[in-house]
DNA sequence: ATCATAAGACACCATTAGGTGTCTCGTCAA
DNA sequence: TTGACGAGACACCTAATGGTGTCTTATGAT
């Protein structure tokens, strides 16, 4: 098992457009220092390295130290809770669905 | 078109526990008043008003009024947001999947 | 007509979030 | 061996967040 106790919730972690930035550079790259990321934002090292941390936190990022630098690493595993969460609700959006699957959720109790 | 302007990033309306919970009732509920989703919670009236403000910003609730109580109901769609962000990435979580998806990702381009 | 209830509108408060800058310390290159 | 670079660790600031309580108004019940 993987997943040991988030300390940071998945929801809050990807809540931040900075963060959704970050998990999407690391998804196309791979492993990237945190020099070269903050590169891609307008905004100091530190910032970008607390957000970082946060991704951690929700165990959506795994770092390691390389030389002077530390890599970012993507683990996406922890998104499949939204992805599950949301799931549930999709039944609610298919427009002329939605009170259909209502009734029938309730039939099946 | 049903999708006006959200004032409010869906991510962020969905970030706090308190205001997935009150989506979750609206789910089962399909409408409730003020009133009787504050009896759900352990804090006051005005504090579960402004969680459904928040969700209302986002686009994921509406609200009408009955005679002297407001009314609200579960809008969904929004969170199609997040699931199509959500699935983008459920490629990289499939354990021994995940390096081959991205090895065939790059090869597409 | 009176009174209780539902909720909007504020003003207020403490904590967190998201930034900044600076100092220090390893590590790599000259 | 002397810099320059990458990054951790702080201290710090401001604005936003998530609560509170109170006052007022509209509605419904007696």
């Amino acid at each position: 098992m993987s997943e040991n106790s988030p300390l940071r919730d998945v929801y809050d972690a990807i809540a931040d457009p900075t963060r959704r930035r970050l998990i999407r550079l690391l998804a196309e790259a791979d492993e990237m220092p945190l020099h070269e990321l903050t590169a891609q934002f307008e905004m100091g090292r530190t910032a970008v390295s607390k957000h970082l941390s946060i991704l951690k936190e929700a165990g959506l990022v795994r770092d390691r130290k390389v030389g002077r630098e530390t890599r970012f690493r993507l683990h996406a595993a922890p998104l499949r809770e939204i992805q599950d969460w949301v799931a549930f609700y999709s039944k609610f959006w298919s427009a002329n669905m939605s009170r259909l699957s209502r009734l029938l959720e309730e039939e099946e109790e």
